[in-house]
DNA sequence: CAGCAGGGGGCGG
DNA sequence: CGCCCCCTGCTGT
């Protein structure tokens, strides 16, 4: 009797075992993912050259072998909570083939003064895998993990002179640098560039993929391509180096560290910046770093607005400036030690960073540096005066930059008509007229939210149903989502993750911004081709070419929310502005003297007038019945399109 | 809810 | 290359 209360209690234990994985799952992947996760027990030794994806059949409804928690990931998750959403969710979206050799090739050789293969690839997911802990990832991310976590070797070191301080992460000399030498931790932006151990273990990666492609590549055309190996004949030195293997089809470039392609060399180039810690302009009154220089414009208009923008002075001099982005607080920590807790600590910090594509993003949200808040001028918020302004940007090319003082520059402001809120860019705008116009509106109750997310909270709690993100589809369950998804919108029930249920009151367009959006009414068996649509503009896969999607994107784009600014810049005509949502009209009566006042009618009406050639008109008549709801992606983001409609009640200025 | 930063792409010089 | 637009995510209030 006792014996069998100490197996009961072994039982229970492994039960709360059980469940507390159960529960973790069922947080990550939904009620039905459970079954399908094994924790990725460590399939073992990594000295096979190749060894097999996890032997399991890939069922429809099933999770694909890369979505499992691994161990590590597990173990991750239990000391620091649940990952960001990037991580095991959307960004991180490896590619499979489902016919596909789905298979870990390591390389034969080890790499010779790192005894060891520091990681095996898999050309179906285009993934590198770490030997020795399973973290997965793209290349440059693997070899970042494994020098930083794996290998004795301490590779990036201390550039000060007497300072011995050496680790195997450059965020951690980075780190040491502005902690212990109140030094320009920017002075160490080299380290990850130039380091030749790392630069050795791209190279020794890099040969791996290119070997293991190629010999894919051969097996499937039957015969061997070009010497090259690579369809891309057209990729460049740069491009070749970085990815001899070429990107997204047909994409001449493609990154090594997510899965970014581009036909366009600039872009290329660019975005292979934000993969580099080094940012190369600067805010020259705050000293803020950026990675690219519209962005410090950005920035600069919005924080400077007072202040003349000088294009010159934004290049930071090699020198350095203070720097304000320290390096990582992720990497260090726990890299110091490649074991135990701080292993742990590692791979959970750098979860982000090898699972999630936007890991800059994760890390520089932890390396945020307040430091930065030093600012020697920040602009005294603008006070608002209502004069029409057309288009003051007074930043433009360095010739115009020193205008007179009185001329304050970049006064263009985004004024709502609605109630007193202005806002310093059309974004801004267009999502504060959503909390006016609660575009999203529930299909069982009158219930309407200003954003998706809200409306998907609703809907759940109230409802209890799950919410299609691209019709009007609402499901009792997770499941039943998932497969109606996979059926109706032929999307893959990736981690089963279910998008927020996006209903929208007007639907007066035929687009919406720039997401996904099906056309306000759809015919019945016009499903595919919302879906279609849907899918086209969610900016995933689309048969379109890319220039004709985007064309297509940015006429809907004219035709949607504001897209008048472009072409009104407030000098034109007036127009009235469009009658608020009766709730509103009162209200807004009554608490303001409407501003909206004086809206120029030109336009409107004329620019309105263009944009709505590329608006159907059956839409607007729904719109104007408030008819079905159209729906988007993009929560709170994608401003409705009645608000195409509605647009040219604001005014910017 | 709003501010802000960061990323992708189009366009023109 | 610079500028612009669009979209997305994070964060603070």
């Amino acid at each position: 009797m006792e014996g069998g209360g100490g197996v009961a209690s072994v039982a229970s234990l492994t039960m709360d075992c059980e469940d507390m994985f159960k529960e973790i799952t069922k947080k990550l992947y939904g009620e039905e993912a459970t079954v399908g996760v094994s924790v990725g027990v460590n399939v073992g030794s990594v000295v096979g050259v190749e060894f097999p994806a996890a032997d399991r059949d890939l069922q429809d409804d099933d999770l694909r072998p890369e979505e499992h928690i691994t161990a590590w990931g597990l173990a991750a998750l239990m000391q620091n909570g649940f990952p960001p959403p990037g991580i095991l969710q959307a960004n991180f979206t490896p590619r499979t083939d489902p016919s596909a050799e789905d298979r870990w090739t390591a390389a034969e050789e080890p790499l010779a003064w790192a005894h060891s293969r520091v990681a095996a690839y898999n050309p179906a997911q285009r993934l590198f895998k770490c030997t020795d802990c399973e973290c997965v990832g793209f290349l440059a991310r693997v070899a970042e993990h494994w020098l930083g976590t794996h290998s004795q070797a301490r590779a990036f070191q201390c550039p000060l002179a007497g300072c011995g301080f050496a680790s195997g992460w450059a965020r951690a000399v980075r780190q040491h640098l502005a902690r212990d030498h109140h030094s320009d931790p920017a002075a160490a932006d080299h380290l990850l560039r130039d380091n030749p151990a790392l630069d050795d273990l791209t190279r020794y990666l890099q040969r791996l993929k290119s070997k293991v492609e190629a010999a894919r590549t051969e097996r499937r055309t039957g015969t061997s391509n070009t010497s090259s190996g690579t369809p891309n004949q057209a990729v460049d030195a740069t491009a070749a180096e970085s990815n001899v293997v070429g990107g997204e089809a047909g994409k001449r470039y493609a990154c090594t560290a997510c899965p970014y392609a581009t036909d366009r060399r600039d872009l290329f180039t660019r975005h292979e910046n934000i993969h580099r810690d080094e940012k190369p302009f600067h805010c020259y009154l705050c000293q803020k770093q950026f990675n690219r220089a519209d962005h410090v414009k950005k920035h600069f208009l919005r924080m400077h607005r007072d202040q003349p923008y000088d294009l010159n002075r934004i290049r930071r001099s090699s020198g350095g400036k203070p720097a304000t982005n320290a390096g990582g607080a992720v990497g260090p920590v726990g890299a110091v030690g490649p074991s135990g807790a701080g292993a742990v600590s590692v791979a959970a910090g750098g979860a982000a960073a090898l699972f999630c594509a936007k890991a800059s993003d994760a890390a520089g949200a932890l390396l945020a540096a307040p430091a930065a808040a030093a600012l020697e001028c920040r602009a005294p918020p603008i006070k608002l005066e209502r004069s029409p302004l057309a288009k003051t940007e007074s930043v433009g090319s360095p010739a115009t930059q020193h205008k007179p003082s009185t001329s304050s520059p970049g006064e263009r402001r985004y004024a709502c008509c609605y109630c007193a809120w202005s806002g310093v860019d059309n974004w801004c705008l267009k999502r504060h007229l959503n909390t006016h116009l609660k575009p999203f509106a529930c299909a069982l109750c009158e219930y309407k939210a200003a954003r998706a997310e809200r409306l998907a909270t609703h809907v759940h709690k109230v409802h209890n149903k799950k919410a299609c993100a691209k019709c009007p589809f609402l499901a009792d369950d997770q499941h039943q989502l998932a497969l109606h998804l996979r059926d109706a919108h032929h999307i893959e029930s990736r981690n089963l993750k279910v998008p927020s249920g996006v209903g929208r009151t007007g639907g007066g367009g035929g687009f919406s911004s720039g997401a996904a959006a099906a056309p306000a009414v759809v015919p019945a068996g016009g499903g595919q081709v919302a879906a279609a649509a849907a899918a086209a503009a969610s900016g995933g896969v689309t048969s379109q070419p890319a220039g004709v999607r985007r064309r297509e994107q940015r006429a809907a784009g004219a035709a949607r929310l504001f897209g008048y600014l472009e072409a009104s810049d407030g000098s034109g005509d007036e127009y009235e502005p469009p009658p608020l949502p009766p709730e509103y009209a009162a209200q807004q009566q009554q608490q303001h003297a409407t501003p909206a006042v004086t809206h120029a009618q030109h336009a409107a009406h004329a620019a309105h007038a263009a944009h709505a050639s590329h608006i159907p008109h059956s839409t607007h008549a729904a719109h104007a019945a408030h008819a079905t709801p159209h729906f988007a992606r993009d929560k709170e983001n994608a401003a409705p399109l009645h608000h195409a409609m509605h647009h040219d009640h604001c005014l910017r200025y």
